[in-house]
DNA sequence: CAGGATCCAAGTGGATACTG
DNA sequence: CAGTATCCACTTGGATCCTG
């Protein structure tokens, strides 16, 4: 077990980063407002998503006993050093995307000349 | 779709960020001091990752025609631009790991990356 | 409004045997 | 040495319906 792999457990899953981010950014969310905010979201997931975050103290569930019910979250103080890496991750990605974007605009027209050559073959590979 | 999905698609997993961050202290590994550098992993694990990393563009993968057969792998730009993240993330999740030892939660775990410690080189001192 | 409870499909990773 | 190839268990997440 070393720290990465620890981090990657508690952290990882397809809407963790995500509901942290969110968070960061509005500072407080109801829960209804999550699941707009993540639109493909299951309340699944979304409950199951939120305990974790929760069971690993990375956010903070404020419940209103009030008629409807009110429950809030936020992030605690260990969320909010997850901030600055989910950032850097952020921009990470979107440059990536951005790079394979304008990429795809030439896919099938100048590029494909002929067959794609096989991984073995690449420049890479010293004789 | 956004950024942070995205790096998560690619990133994640459970031992990419591992394999990156191992390379990064070694600036090159073969195949097999990989496989020992990981003793949990199996050969069709670390095989599919180093794939999908290579086609990723995050590493770069050298094979020499010689016998018996050698291939090196090494981070690319790309690749390396993601270490002051998963740094940030280790630093996280130690200090989380220490923090939970001395809750007593994780009795008689041992905390390490991997089998050899790799000492850390001047290098990645200057993130 | 904020979930809980089931059931099920897809994806992820492991064990083992074999190969150029 | 550096992988392939199968087969299989387990985990993750989705769909749907229900409730205090």
């Amino acid at each position: 077990m070393c720290g990465v792999d620890y981090a990657f457990k508690h952290i990882g899953g397809k809407y963790k980063a995500r509901i942290l981010w969110h968070l960061n950014s509005t500072k407080v969310l109801r829960y209804g407002e999550l699941s707009r905010t993540l639109p493909d979201i299951t309340t699944k997931m979304l409950t199951q998503t939120l305990r974790e975050l929760e069971d690993d103290n990375l956010i903070i569930r404020k419940v209103y006993h009030e008629v409807p019910p009110r429950v809030e979250y936020s992030l605690s103080d260990t969320g909010k050093e997850l901030i600055p890496f989910i950032k850097h991750l952020h921009n990470w990605g979107k440059k990536q995307l951005e790079k394979e974007q304008s990429e795809n605009k030439y896919k099938g027209t100048i590029m494909s000349c002929g067959k794609t050559p096989a991984r073995q073959s690449s420049a890479l590979a010293v004789h």
